[in-house]
DNA sequence: ACCTGAACACCGTTCAAGT
DNA sequence: ACCTGAACACCGTTCAAGT
């Protein structure tokens, strides 16, 4: 755990980050950070203000891993690689979404990406409502799909979800629905939760498309 | 505060509510809890097992406040009065969508609310893993959605979303793009965010509908 | 300049004790 | 049966003290 090196804000959000993806970020405390860098919690306050300006730097320091796509990407694919990046960051460090509704302001790496967003979509003809409702709509889907998929007691693509199946049959009468369509769903012993996240980002897309070709000029940008 | 009545578990975790409600999830304590109740925070240990189990209890009676659409209901009326019942309710207690994360297993009232859609979907002809995609889909969504509101320092239809405006403006040089689609749009005074719920959720069922449409046989259902 | 030990007011939880 | 007070191991944070 102690490694010997000389304290700094990166250093120490960086070990904040990996108490939070080892135990969860409630097992994020000074104390605890402290230690994962071989030093008392009170040498943290040297370098953050308090615990809150730490998970609030914890918290941008997930959104900023998201990649942001290209200048010369086509919307489409701007849209796709961004909601494929965020998904993979955000399961990879799912404390980051369950810290988003604790701390008020979007943060800069949140700005940046909108800004790159709106870059893409202007310069491919979308009116600022448009470019709006398109990323909001992605991020949202985004953010609550990885929630969602968090919550429930399957690995991705491992075949694992028969355990919802036989959590959900232990009370079948209760939930007649629910067990025909799991049964049905397992039927053919390749269904993943995790292919429902294309197929909703398809169909998102896909609606924003017919609604791009529906309407006429973009907003201004500058030069 | 101190409300004199016999202790229950119900009781307790209205009160948790209550205290969530007014300061966040990290203002609720086994103490706060208990003087809430006008009762000391060992005495709430005769009702729930332990915190955590308190705060497992607190999730579910957020999800349980969420509206199940009436039986003869046409899937896409169901779909939409679901997706609105869930925005206002975790709209009013934003907390419990930061809780999701922390907690595995779904819950009962979770389950109860896949039930209903399941059945809902499947009398309307949806095949299981189009019922899936649909359902996960608007859930993500409208989870996200929410979760993405909150954030966003914004009060819905009361026009103060110019205070974002104003504050990427502190360094418009940064944010060039972001500045000039937001001054687009508050341009015609009118804008909301909060009708990017309505845009995106037409766009998601509008895009469920032509699939459907693209689809034979539904999954068999129980009597 | 950088780190620490002791101290304070909190927290969840146990347990023996009150009524 | 139901509530509590004292106690324990934790927590964030302050501050004076070490080097």
């Amino acid at each position: 755990m102690p490694e010997k090196l000389r304290l700094s804000h990166e250093r120490i959000i960086d070990a904040a980050a990996r108490v939070a993806d080892r135990g969860g970020i409630a097992s994020v405390s000074m104390r605890s950070v402290g230690s994962e860098l071989g030093v008392e919690a009170m040498s943290l306050y040297h370098y953050v203000a308090s615990k809150e300006a730490m998970l609030d730097a914890l918290s941008e320091w997930v959104f900023a891993k998201i990649a942001i796509p290209q200048a010369g990407v086509p919307w489409r694919q701007a849209l796709w690689e961004r909601a494929h990046s965020a998904r993979e960051v955000l399961s990879a460090h799912t404390w980051g979404l369950g810290m988003m509704e604790s701390r008020a302001a979007p943060g800069m790496s949140r700005l940046r990406h909108y800004d790159a967003m709106m870059g893409r979509l202007a310069s491919a003809g979308f009116s600022a409502a448009l470019a709006t409702t398109a990323f909001a709509s992605v991020d949202a889907f985004v953010f609550g799909f990885v929630l969602t998929e968090s919550t429930l007691p399957l690995e991705a693509g491992s075949g694992a979800e028969q355990q919802l199946a036989e959590a959900a049959d232990l009370n079948a009468a209760d939930f007649p629905h629910l067990t025909a369509m799991l049964s049905e769903l397992f039927a053919s012993g390749t269904y993943s939760f995790g292919d429902e996240f294309q197929a909703g980002l398809t169909i998102l897309l896909e609606g924003i498309e017919q609604r791009l070709a529906g309407e006429g000029a973009g907003f201004s940008q500058p030069s």
